[in-house]
DNA sequence: AATGAATGAGCTTTCATTCAT
DNA sequence: AATGAATGAAAGCTCATTCAT
C-alpha cells in the first residue's frame, strides 16, 4: 500500500474543477482564462485538454455537477418532512443557509448566467430546470393532497426560483443584507403567501 | 426641397445606436462586436469611437435610454390608477405587454446580466434597481396608506423583480409560453398574494 | 482701420504652428496627434489640412522656421567678432544660453531626431546641417587665415554639433547640470582645444 | 545523429530577437510593427507575446543585448593597453570599425533615440550611458595617474558620446564617409586634443 | 497522461486624412 | 477659409485550442 502524498491527492481532472470554481467565482466566464485555472491547478494546457473537449464542456461539467450536489443536499434535508409545502419551505432555507455559507457556490451559480457568444449560457440554466422541477413537483404534491388549491405551478415554480435568486444575487452584489440567512424567514412567508398558505401555518 | 430620401435619415450615432441594440439582441455583450455594429449600421470603427468613448460606455448609454424609457412608460400607464396596489399591478401589466412585444428590449435588458470581466455588468443592474425601486414606492405607499400591513418592502420589490425576470427570461430561452402575456394573470395574483392582498379585489 | 481684436490677432496658420510647438515639445513627433494641435490652436482639422499638405510637412515647416531664425540669431551675434575663432567660440555661447532659456525649442528640434516610419526623420535634421554648415565656414575661413592648422573641418564641425546636442540633451532628460549655462565655459574650452586652440587665448 | 538543419535551428525566441534587429535598423521603433517582426521570424503573434510581455519589453531586451555586446567587446579590446589615454584612444577605434562592419547594429542603437510617446525611448539612452560611464571612468584614471590636467570628465565623456554618435549618424544617413574607419585618425585626434593630450604621443 | 510552445483569428482602439457643407 | 463627422487601415494584444514531444 502507497503512502498518502503529502499534499494534493486528486487527479489532475479533479483539481482543475477545483481550480476552475475558485476562477469562475472571482472573475466570471468569459473572464475566466484556461491558462489562469491551469496554473491554479498546477497542470497545463494539455492536461485540461485531455480531460475536456473545451472550456465551455468543462464549465458544463462542472455546473452540472455543483447543482445535482446542492439539490441532492437539498433533497436529504427535507425527505422527513410531513408534507409537500413543509418540504418547500425546508427547501428555502436550506438553500439559503447553503448559500450564505458557500459564496462561491452562490458566484458560481448564480452570476455567470448567459451574456455569452456561445452556447454556454444554456449550460448555467440547467441548474436552475432542476431548481424549478424541484419546487414544482412538491407543488403538484400540495395540489394532489388539497394543500393548496390548483393552480399555475409551472409558473410558480418558476417565480420561486426568480425571487430566491434576485435576493441572493443582491447579497452577493450588494452585500444586503449583512447575513444572507437574515432574509429567509420574510422570504419564505412571502412565497407561501403567493400560493395561498399562511406563513403562520408551517412550523420549521 | 429634397424628397424625404429612401433610407435611413438618422446621424450615425442614432444608427450606431439601433444597430447595437440588434446585435446585443442576438449575441450579448461580449461577444457583440464592435466590427459587426458598425457593419450594420453602415458607419465605421472610426465614426463608432468618434461618437463614443468605447464599447462600453456605449452599451451604458444604450441601457441607460432603453430602461429609461421604459420605466417612463410605465409611469404613464398607472399614473391614473386609484391606489398604490392597483398601480403596481397595473405596472405589471405594462411591463410584460412591453416585453411581448419588443422582445428585443427584454433580451438587451435581462440577458445581459454579469458574467464579464470588467465593469459593465454593473451598468445592466441600475435598470433593475431602477425597476425595483419603482415596485418599493408603491409597496411602501401601501403599507402608509394601510392597505397592506407593515412589511419587508425591500425584500419584496427585488423578490418581485426576479420573478418577473424569471418568467420572460424562460419565454426568451424556451418559448414558454407562447404568449407571454399569458402568464400574466397568474403572476399578477401570486405577486399580489405575496403581499396580502386578496387579487380578486384589484380590478384591471 | 480696423480695431485689434482682444484676443488672437494671428491667422489660423501661425496658431496651428505655435500650438505645434507646445505640443511637439511635449509629447515628440509621433504622439502629437494633429487633434490636439488643432485643439490648443483653436482651428479645425479642416483648417489644419487646408494650411499643410500633412502633419509631415507641417512640421517640416516649423522646423525649418525655428532653425533659420535661431541661425540668424547667432548670425547676427557674432557678426562683430575679430575672427573666426572668435565667432564660432561665441555661437557656442549664444547656442547654449537660448537652448538655456527656450527650452522648448531644444526639445522640439533635438528630441524629435529619427525613429519614425516614414521620411520625418530627414526634416529634423535640416536644422543640424544648417548649424554644422555655420561651425564649418568658420573653421574654414580660420584654417584660410592661419588661425588654425589645416584638417578635416567637415568631421570637425559634425563632432562639435554632436557635442552640443549630447549636452543639450543630457540637460534636457536629466537636468544635469541644474543651469545649462554652467556648461558652457569648459564645452568652450575642450573644443577650442580639439582643434588646437588655447581657449586661454580667446576672451568672450 | 541527424545532420545540421539546412535552415534555421535556433529556438522562435532567437529568431524574433533576430528578424527585430531587421526591422529595426530599417524601420525605426514606432514603424516597426510586430506583425512585420514575426512574419520575418517564421513565428506568430502568439509566439511573439509567449516569449515577451510587450513589444516595448522585446525591445528594451534586444538594446540591452546589444549594448552589452558591444561593450564587452570593447572591454576586451582595450584591456591591455598601457594607460588610460591609451584605452579610451583603442575604444574608440574599436567602435567605429564595429559600427563599420556591423552596420545594423548602429542603426537600432543610435537611429532609436526618443521621439516616442511612451517610455521607450528611455530604453534607447542606457546603451549611451554606459558607453559615457565607460570614457569617463577611463578620463577619470587618467586625472588620477596625472596623464590629462583635471577638467570636468563627466562633460567630457558625453560631449565624445555625441561627436562619436553624430558621425556615425553622418554615415548612416549620408553615406559620409564611404569608408566609416576613414573618418577614424582626425576623429581621435580632436578627441585627444579635446583634454589637452597631443595625439601624436599616443601610438595605436 | 502530461507538457507548454506555438498558432492565428479575433479583439478594442487610434489617428492621419478626406470631404460635403 | 473653415468645419467636424466620417473613414478605414493598421496598431498592439488576447486566448481557446493544437500538437510534437
Amino acid at each position: 500500500m502507497r503512502a498518502t502524498p503529502a499534499i494534493d491527492t486528486s487527479d489532475a481532472r479533479e483539481r482543475i474543477l477545483d481550480a476552475a470554481v475558485e476562477v469562475l467565482a472571482q472573475r466570471g466566464y468569459s473572464a475566466a482564462g484556461v491558462q489562469e485555472i491551469v496554473d491554479l491547478s498546477c497542470t497545463s494546457k494539455g492536461s485540461f485538454y485531455f480531460h475536456f473537449q473545451s472550456k465551455e464542456k468543462m464549465v458544463m461539467v462542472l455546473v452540472d455537477r455543483m447543482s445535482e450536489k446542492l439539490v441532492n443536499k437539498i433533497h436529504d434535508a427535507i425527505r422527513r418532512q410531513p408534507t409537500p409545502v413543509h418540504r418547500v419551505a425546508g427547501g428555502i432555507e436550506v438553500l439559503m443557509s447553503t448559500f450564505a455559507r458557500q459564496r462561491k457556490v452562490a458566484q458560481v451559480l448564480l452570476l455567470n448566467i448567459m451574456g455569452h457568444g456561445k452556447a454556454v449560457d444554456k449550460k448555467f440554466l440547467p441548474m436552475r430546470d432542476r431548481f424549478a422541477g424541484l419546487i414544482q413537483q412538491e407543488l403538484d404534491a400540495a395540489v394532489a393532497q388539497g394543500q393548496i388549491a390548483p393552480q399555475d405551478t409551472v409558473l410558480l415554480s418558476r417565480m420561486w426560483v426568480g425571487s430566491l435568486q434576485e435576493v441572493v444575487l443582491r447579497w452577493l452584489l450588494t452585500g444586503q443584507p449583512n447575513h444572507l440567512t437574515d432574509a429567509t424567514p420574510a422570504l419564505r412567508s412571502a412565497l407561501l403567501r403567493s400560493i395561498g398558505i399562511d406563513p403562520a401555518a408551517i412550523q420549521t
